[in-house]
DNA sequence: ACTCGTCTTTGAATCGTTTCATTTGTTACG
DNA sequence: CGTAACAAATGAAACGATTCAAAGACGAGT
């Protein structure tokens, strides 16, 4: 009665075979029409609703594909994660977010789990060595798209975005406006970070006089940024950078705070900052935010684009798309320093 | 080869019977030492991994809890999420999550997917009217937490918080600090809104010369702020609110951005503004923002927690549990006007 | 009346687990 | 030596859908 009414329990009512039932859910036309509305009566009055868990074993694969994030939390990652849903939807798939919080195990975790779940793809950003993993996965036909990282097309599809571009321009866009002595804030064990870092250096190297102090940063988060502030704010005013490079927006964010908290230093005018990946908030921070955008959205749509890709061609070709990032200048960077 | 081996596989090539490699991977005590370690070896070399279809074909439920909610975007929905998330994953569980994007289609949507999933249970902040859909749910066996939103006790639990005790606080907050006029910016079709709406009416009919505008936004992010922003600037200053509380922070934030534009209106001298839920980046927005603070974590934790009661029980007992909203004072508040 | 072709319907087999009543093996004790 | 008691291993049945070869129904053509 308020038990959950099998495909069978349909054909009973409405005296078909378990067949029949089956053809009006899949090939409606195959049945005849009185039939079908017979059955469609009978599945409306039991609330039959199709069991998901039964398909998948017939199957043998699911209509999700899997998805795991550095962070959630990160409108870069969100926004990613939402234009890959909506081009997910439009193909009849599911997307399934797992958070890795930069952590290995965590990261393997939510492989055990989604291939459990026999996904029929997977998108990731990985954090630890998956190599091993994603060549296991491809044999067992499960194709793999790596996400904001560039993959060795001999294994597998990647979208990704250059960093060393990305990190090059935003430290130019500090020379350009006179700042010498640079400061790049972030946690360069994180492949993206190191190559922002790596083109940052690049600028630094082609102007004599210039200079990059590396600060690590305890995480990608507001919180982290604030910590790197504070360590700033309690500098001697000669011993502060003139322009600092955060490896993203929140961590900037953090950063801005805690610089503008005492009022003791100035924005754009003693110290300039820059962030990564433009997110919403950097147009509306206490001084407007210049950042390096990323086509978020075209991320998250290419990468089901790639994985589909893969289905067709049974993960046999793979391509790596990269994108060209590009520099917003705003107030956090306007003028030059003296 | 490639492809996947079953447990039937497992069970050959360790010389067992199929019953006994379940054992192992589900009550190791019960097997002997020696077997388990032959099957485990035989698991290791097959590289076996569960089909999840199949386990949860025959348990008949999976170990999974939908959430559905009003949009992924918004810090204050990723931050209950991940409360969720965490909490779940500590009994066991995965969420998945569902974005309405405030669209009562999308929502019927995620709950059909999730039906067909046989979700556990379900977390949800309702569009539409799915109080139908929940009894079904409920008579199924399948519990339902409202999130965000108020049940009655009779049909299901629920976590809240004082919507309009948190109207009523921001109201006063703004009628304390010496203004009048003043202006609410929302949506006031979401019930939540709408609450907040009413708790302001409340503050503003105690204070007698004081009167509060409704400025209905074409939804609740950083653009629709920005569109009621440039109304507002585009009004002579006497026909100017003196105070703006908006329904939530992204409103808040995109306001703040028309009207610090073209600096002709200062914040909080010519008009304060106040927002709704106590986001990361309200307080590094260009005027720290005032805001009303929710406690996220609590939420998504207790919404778990309530669901697992609810499993216990049977969905027989429900519980309404209602937080209460705090106000945060920033600089976008402070002072009084003229 | 018979055959052929087309359209519809049937129901057993299958997917990969878990469960559980049985069987088999081992040890202890009278 | 017989058997009770317990531990370990077995394998068929079940979960709920889809598939597909086969059977059934029906009309047209000869």
């Amino acid at each position: 009665m308020s038990q959950t009414a099998s495909i069978k329990d349909v054909a009973t009512h409405a005296q078909v075979a378990v067949g029949t039932v089956s053809n009006v859910l899949n090939y409606p036309d195959r049945v005849s029409q009185r039939t079908k509305e017979r059955v469609l009566k009978s599945i409306a009055e039991l609330g039959f609703v199709r069991n998901d868990a039964a398909r998948q074993l017939r199957a043998g694969q699911s209509r999700t594909i899997g998805l795991i994030v550095l962070d959630v939390g990160n409108p870069f990652f969100s926004s990613v994660a939402r234009a890959a849903e909506d081009a997910a939807t439009a193909l009849g798939s599911v997307v399934l977010v797992g958070d890795s919080g930069q952590d290995a195990s965590r990261e393997a975790h939510y492989m055990d789990l989604f291939q459990e779940q026999r996904v029929q793809g997977l998108l990731i950003s990985p954090v630890g060595d998956v190599g091993a993993r994603i060549d296991t996965l491809r044999e067992r036909g499960v194709p793999t798209v790596l996400v904001d990282e560039l993959a060795d097309t001999e294994r597998c599809s990647s979208v990704s975005v250059d960093d060393q571009e990305g990190g090059y321009l935003a430290a130019k866009h500090l020379l350009d406006t006179g700042r010498r002595r640079l400061a790049f804030v972030g946690t360069p064990s994180i492949r993206q970070v190191a190559s922002r870092l790596k083109g940052a250096q690049r600028a630094v190297a082609e102007v004599s006089g210039a200079s990059v102090e590396i600060l690590d940063s305890a995480g990608q988060t507001v919180l982290a940024g604030r910590q790197v502030g504070n360590g700033l704010v309690e500098r001697s005013p000669e011993e502060r950078p003139e322009a600092v490079f955060c490896s993203n927006d929140l961590l900037a964010l953090g950063v801005m705070q805690s610089l503008t908290m005492l009022r003791t230093v100035r924005i754009p005018e003693d110290i300039a900052l820059i962030g990564y990946d433009d997110i919403d908030f950097a147009i509306s921070a206490v001084v407007p935010l210049s950042s390096i955008r990323q086509p978020t959205e075209a991320l998250g749509r290419t990468a089901i684009e790639l994985l589909a890709e893969e289905q067709d061609n049974g993960g046999t070709k793979h391509r790596a798309v990269v994108f060209t990032p590009e520099l917003v200048v705003r107030q956090s960077t306007a003028g030059s320093p003296n």
